[in-house]
DNA sequence: CGCTTCCGAGAGCACCGCTCTCTCCTTAAT
DNA sequence: ATTAAGGAGAGAGCGGTGCTCTCGGAAGCG
């Protein structure tokens, strides 16, 4: 079984999601493909492993990086996730892909297994976020939810995570939270160009601090 | 060859990229595959026929909806792109996929090919930012540029687009571009969960007034 | 009429996901 | 020790894929 997932993910990294083959797996493993079968239900089931394996190892990148940053040093810490993303991102990028890039065609990730490991970023985001809104150092731009489903998404939004902050911080949170995986998509979809404009990993400093600015964070 | 296209954008719209088969397009025309080769030298080639078909409607969907909107209103400018390129993506969301998600695996666009149809929509924004820059209303976040690489390719991209603006407006345009996308993708690949927060539309106006603000435009 | 050129058909290769059956081989209970 | 049970791999087979090859007919042209 953990054969199979080492296997897996190496394939994913040399040939990507769309590429694996369970029959490939098999192969490597030394065995005829429907062997594999009796370990793994579908291709999709691999899929699936391979998910909550990223999720896993992204979230404890971004936990380890964190751990690194005093807890009162938010733009630090803000710096510390996206760097964190950034490095897993760049070392495996069919795995990001699978994860934060286009969907796989006629692949659903079953919620129930990968919705916790999924959100671990995005809870580490929004736990730095409001702290640094409760300490005072966030002071995001103010915004009207003039839509009533919208403003009741932000709550539904507020309760699963217990929070209590006001509108704005929570339009923050999902707006960093888009930007950041949008420059960070951007880069290891390569659509900055093959060269990325000369020093990618400045380009995304920059970024970060411009990230900080967009949500108010000081 | 105009069949070939058509039917193959109604298998990608349908069945997403990596489903994409040259031998249901030959099945849905009424041929043998063998022969759809006589006109499409791969399958390869079929995509990078729909990536160009796309970044072409892409780009005429955005230049329709900036020509609703006085060339002094930078803000509405923007929104305007944005709301086109929202529209298209969430209406064609695997031709979206195809062209800003994760690249599909063994394929690389040709650049000779793709690549001025493929920068339409960063051109608007850049045009708008640099006018708005121009007239005053533009006041991007301060930035230094440190790295030498990074500078140096900062000056490529605004040999190459013409441009006389300062690094911060630069840096502007590349962070609202990726944002602006992340914002998209975000959405349309269903990051958000299954409901968008309630009220996907108004998150994206959300979105594109912080997007607004996060490049210092009035 | 003959010739070339185009175009579709068909067979075939190797790959894929997945299912089925068959045969071992290990384990556990009697 | 014998026997029953279950796990595990092998192999064949189904329909699908991309792609290549050859063949035959049709259309245009000298």
């Amino acid at each position: 079984m953990a054969d199979i997932v080492r296997i897996g993910r190496h394939h994913l990294a040399i040939d990507g999601a769309a590429a694996l083959s369970l029959r490939a797996v098999a192969r490597d493993l030394g065995v005829v493909s429907s062997a594999v079968y009796r370990y793994v239900k579908s291709r999709d089931e691999l899929l699936t492993l391979l998910v909550v394996d990223g999720y896993d190892e992204l979230g404890d990148a971004v936990d380890a990086a964190l751990a690194e940053v005093p807890g009162d040093d938010f733009v630090g810490r803000q710096a510390a996730i996206g760097r964190a993303v950034r490095a897993w991102a760049l070392a495996e990028p069919a795995t990001y892909a699978l994860l934060f890039g286009s969907p796989v065609p006629g692949y659903e990730a079953p919620a129930e297994r990968t919705l916790g490991p999924g959100t671990r970023v995005l809870r580490a985001l929004v736990t730095l976020w409001t702290e640094a809104y409760a300490a005072g150092r966030l002071s995001p731009p103010e915004v009207e939810v003039s839509s009533t489903r919208l403003a009741a998404g932000f709550n539904a939004a507020r309760d699963e995570l217990g929070l209590d902050v006001p509108d704005s911080v929570v339009a923050a949170c999902v707006f960093g939270w888009a930007a950041l995986f949008g420059c960070l998509g951007w880069e290891v979809f390569g659509q900055y160009g093959r060269d990325g404009l000369g020093d990618p990993e400045a380009l995304f400093e920059l970024h970060l601090g411009m990230l900080a600015g967009a949500v108010g964070l000081s």
